[in-house]
DNA sequence: TTCGATTTGTTCGTATGTATT
DNA sequence: TAATACATACGAACAAATCGA
């Protein structure tokens, strides 16, 4: 037979040798391909690396160089003895990945303290049609269908942050009030489990602004008082936007924490 | 001869076969040893990977992943066909690494746009002693001598940020407001150049709050509007705080931006 | 409990390609 | 052009974790 262009058992393709970059980087792409198609869904096992390897025609190094990389991206999760596995990202790991508001502590203990789980309230649900910023945002026309959800989030049984989630009606079809508000695990989940989304990454911008009607109502605020409002895009795959958030903070006694640089 | 515990020409010692951990990760402990103590200082080159496998007593493979980690940290910096080197953290790059206001855009241009380089203005330079947040910051004790140096930054032209920085006198030696306000980089880099502390990486906090008379006299808002406040703690090796730094920016028409989760 | 099969983790060594000087 | 340095690719051997017979 010599070269056979697509296994169809494991749906990769032999990769030529003359491709473009680095063999180690095809043999990435392809593999992310294969978990963007569906292919192989969140919490799947890969094939053993040998067997990978052996269907994209590359050595187990060139193929563990490339699944090193996924896994940095937390596309991958490897697990010795066991197998390499599709991420998850529903831990609590990855719940305050993207949950950044903390009780206020002035480095006291250099942020390193267990954060408490905030309660979440869905306030209202609703369906209409995007403006111009959340079009911009959400990367879609003007006046598509767009779903709106108001989260009021609470820490030790007091509100803190007022959540206002926008995302595509076309994105996340048959999306519902019920799934929403009675979902098992975080909202970043129910995109995975029931929309097929993976949450990679966001982008935000914070500024600190004054309590509208609206905020001061939802957070028990008076109206006026300076309050943080974090302008959140979560990406998937190729930097795709899938939810525009905006935040609204009462930093009377929280802050909004960040850290910067790398590093694990 | 056999085995030879230090080498005098690098400072490199010979690693036990039998230490605690991968043996890669011994090696980058060494390596990271030498950077911290001042042995290697920033810019310098290292020799090159195949003698520092030999000094070590590693394969050279295994002395690349040690080296993929730190490089990783951005602790070093490889360079094909040049060298291995102490990484600077002086670049555009690095400069906004830390700074993380732009002008106000709601996501139309997905937050790849030119940043603006922002004209500092030292308005303060005074030594004191160290109050109780200062000291917890700097993990010194209160009353310890401090710098405290208040920058005011513009962007085009209008004042946007005013900087409260606090260090302690004891780590920077000879810092004088001459040396301070003519430094030819960032702060970051007079840090480094001057008293040998590499910032890697730093934590935040940001909170809403309403302007103070100083900061409204400094920014040209009127007292009372909302600000945002950052608390930074900037960090070097081992997470020890260095600089103390509160943040007050006017966020009327600019915003603070940060990105989570990793990827290059 | 023990053993063996499977899978990832670590370490080694070699050969060749590419960038720099 | 030649020497040097990092980058890529290959593959072998053994260690460590996991799981089920």
């Amino acid at each position: 037979m010599g070269v056979n262009p697509t296994n169809p058992v494991h749906g990769l393709k032999q990769l030529a040798t003359s491709g473009p970059g680095p063999l180690y980087r095809q043999a990435r792409l392809e593999l992310q391909r294969l978990v963007e198609s569906g292919r192989y869904a969140p919490g799947d096992a890969l094939p053993s690396e040998s067997v990978v390897a052996a269907a994209l025609g590359v050595s187990i190094g060139t193929l563990r160089k490339a699944v090193d990389e996924l896994v940095h991206e937390h596309v991958l999760v490897r697990r010795q003895g066991k197998g390499t596995f599709v991420a998850l990202l529903n831990d609590d790991r990855f719940l305050f990945q993207f949950f950044h508001v903390e009780p206020r502590d002035d480095f006291g203990e250099g942020g390193l303290r267990e954060r408490e789980d905030p309660q979440v309230e869905c306030v209202a649900f609703v369906r209409g049609r995007a403006d111009e910023a959340e079009a911009a945002a959400l990367r879609i026309r003007p006046g598509d269908g767009v779903v709106r959800v108001d989260n009021r989030l609470s820490l030790s049984g007091r509100p803190v942050v007022h959540d206002r989630i926008v995302v595509a009606a076309q994105t996340f079809k048959g999306l519902s009030e019920k799934r929403f508000t009675e979902r098992p695990g975080t909202i970043y989940n129910l995109y995975q489990t029931d929309h097929g989304i993976t949450v990679l990454r966001a982008r935000e911008r914070a500024r600190a602004t004054a309590a509208g009607r609206e905020t001061a109502r939802i957070l028990g605020v008076a109206i006026g008082r300076p309050v943080l409002e974090v302008h959140r895009v979560a990406l998937t795959f190729g930097d795709k936007p899938v939810e525009y958030r905006v935040s609204t903070i009462n930093t009377a006694n929280h802050d909004y924490v960040s850290l910067l640089s790398k590093r694990a």
